[in-house]
RNA sequence: GCCGCGUUCGUCUAGGGGUCUAGGACGCUGGCCUUUCACGCCGGUAACACGGGUUCGAAUCCCGUACGCGGUACCA
């Protein structure tokens, strides 16, 4: 019986969650409940790589924490929810890492180096080559700088004891072919002539990703690390790490990487100038629903083999499957993603509309009453993109400030404010004022006038509404009111002369 | 430069030797519906990077080239 799945999204602290973050943390959320539903184990954890001091960003974990949140994947396990594998703060398991690096040192599968950033920098001048543009610190140089290996081992405690500063690096042999299987990709291989004596331990005392990367996934019985693309170079540091420490390595599956809609790196300069939110905060804070968000991210390197294309993140995690996974990087796109948040916003109930409507609505016209909220909603939903676009229908809620220009020039003829003025006091005989009511009124008007149809009711949608666009013309009448309706036909037939 | 990973419509993708005159979705677009705008429905546009090979047959397998992306840090 294989172990029970538990898997991690181990985010940095280093900034507001990135979408690519969020994509990673839902592919690792849509494995574990998964394998739950299959009664394989499934734990969610989140674990914080916080060993960067230099680029920590206090307010980053609650960002990251919301972000989570706000999305619907909630964590199985993680700081401050428990779960036998406390602490998830790498800051705070410094001392696991030593000992362990300890044991690496013993058996000579890392080496204690000296070098400053300058000698590195120096080192780097002096060997780089056109050829060989960035020497690396491994096998073929460490013999020309200042460690472990090439000082006298009573030199070594000498500085050692004089507290002079140094790290840890792994010391990689060359010659040997490392290989694993992606779940994704298959296959991978690399030649250890390639890999650099990776520093494990750094000088101020942190490890480094890779060192405690390694240790907790075994440390927390993770089975499986899901992560993104941009880490499929270092893999065979890990698994000489996991070589060296006698462990056997957890699965591994590779994501591809979201990129601009250009094709270049979705880095935060290079979508601000293309006008794309790259945090999930700014994603919510554009309007965008977290269903939305989610189904558009699954689909993103990834399709269930079907021609289904909305899903809810229950239905995600029933039709997720990792091996279905493309392997090529994706390009975002806003267009696709805007589509997709029309979709799951009209799927919602009109209340629930109304509710993600109001704050855009209220901030516009001020408080607005719930049921009358919801029936606008009920009548607008299948032109939203944006739930906060029903703000757009203020004339819902107050009379039009202005009328459309292009409208008026287009609908508002001689004979409009005639017509409106007549059909408005055909309305205030209408007592009823139903859909209906007010229907059957503009069409005995239109008879008892000779005139079209169409040259009353576009007037009359101008008058009430201020634009040319909108719901049907009667329905739209009887959310606005009765009262409302007559004074606003009688102003624009003044106003508009 | 080197290493790794990729490459099907503009974009997300289906497809894994014959069923591919390459399917779906977004976008764009023609029409229908509707005396508004949307929605919906019907239609159109548009792709197997290139060159070799293997095979009776290749978008699918192999090799090479080109191009793209990632990595090449005491950042993750």
């Amino acid at each position: 019986m294989p172990d029970p799945v538990r898997v991690r999204f181990a985010p940095s602290p280093t900034g507001l969650l990135h979408i690519g973050g969020l994509r990673t943390a839902l592919t690792n959320y849509l494995f574990a409940r998964q394998a739950a539903e299959d009664g394989r184990g499934g734990t969610f954890v989140l674990r914080i790589e916080d060993t960067d001091r230099a680029r920590y960003v206090p307010e980053a974990e609650a960002d990251i924490r919301d972000a989570l949140r706000w999305a619907g994947l909630a964590l199985d396990e993680g700081p401050g929810l428990g779960g036998g594998f406390a602490p998830y703060y790498q800051s705070e398991r410094t001392d696991l890492y030593r000992e362990h690096v300890g044991r690496l040192l013993e058996s000579g599968h890392s080496y204690i180096a000296f070098d400053t950033e300058e000698e590195l920098a120096a080192m780097r001048d002096r060997l780089a080559t056109k050829d060989n543009p960035t020497p690396r610190y491994d096998a073929a140089t460490r013999g020309q700088m200042t460690n472990a290996l090439t000082l006298p081992p009573d030199e070594v405690q000498r500085r050692l004891a004089a507290g002079q500063e140094h790290v840890v690096r792994l010391k990689v042999e060359p010659g040997r072919a490392v290989q694993f299987e992606d779940l994704i990709r298959g296959p991978v291989a690399f030649e250890t002539a390639e890999v650099d004596d990776q520093v494990l331990l750094k000088s101020d005392g942190h490890p480094t990703y890779h060192l405690a990367n390694v240790i907790d996934d075994h440390a927390m019985a993770i089975t499986h690390v899901i992560r993104g693309e941009e880490w499929l170079p270092s893999v065979p540091k890990h698994l000489l790490l996991y070589e060296a420490l006698g462990w056997t390595p957890p699965r591994m599956a590779h994501l591809p990487l979201i990129l601009s809609p250009t094709g270049g790196k979705l880095s935060k300069r290079n979508a601000d100038t293309m006008g794309i939110p790259v945090s999930v905060r700014d994603y919510r804070a554009a309007g965008y629903e977290p269903e939305a968000l989610v189904n558009f991210l699954a689909l993103l390197g990834w399709n269930p083999g079907t021609e289904q294309e909305l899903f809810s993140l229950a239905e995600l995690v029933d039709a997720y499957s990792i091996e279905r996974t493309g392997h090529a990087g994706a390009q975002f796109d806003l267009g696709k993603l805007q589509w997709f948040n029309a979709q799951h916003l009209r799927a919602l109930p009109a209340a629930e509309i109304a509710e993600r409507a109001r704050p855009a609505v209220e901030a516009r016209v001020g408080p607005v009453e719930a049921g009358h909220l919801a029936a606008v909603a009920a009548l607008m939903r299948e032109r939203l993109t944006f739930a906060h676009d029903l703000a757009d229908a203020a004339y819902f809620f107050e009379d039009p400030a202005a009328y459309d220009e292009q409208g008026v020039k287009k609908r508002w003829k001689d004979d409009s404010a005639a017509l409106v003025r007549a059909y408005a006091d055909r309305l205030d005989a209408d007592a009823a004022f139903t859909e209906a009511s007010t229907e059957a009124a503009m069409r005995d008007l239109a008879e008892a006038e000779g005139a079209g149809f169409g040259r009353i009711i576009h007037p009359v949608r101008l008058a009430v509404t201020g634009t040319t666009a909108g719901a049907g013309m009667f329905e739209t009448l009887v959310l606005v009111g009765r009262e409302a309706t007559l004074r606003r036909l009688r102003r624009a037939a003044d106003t508009l002369g």
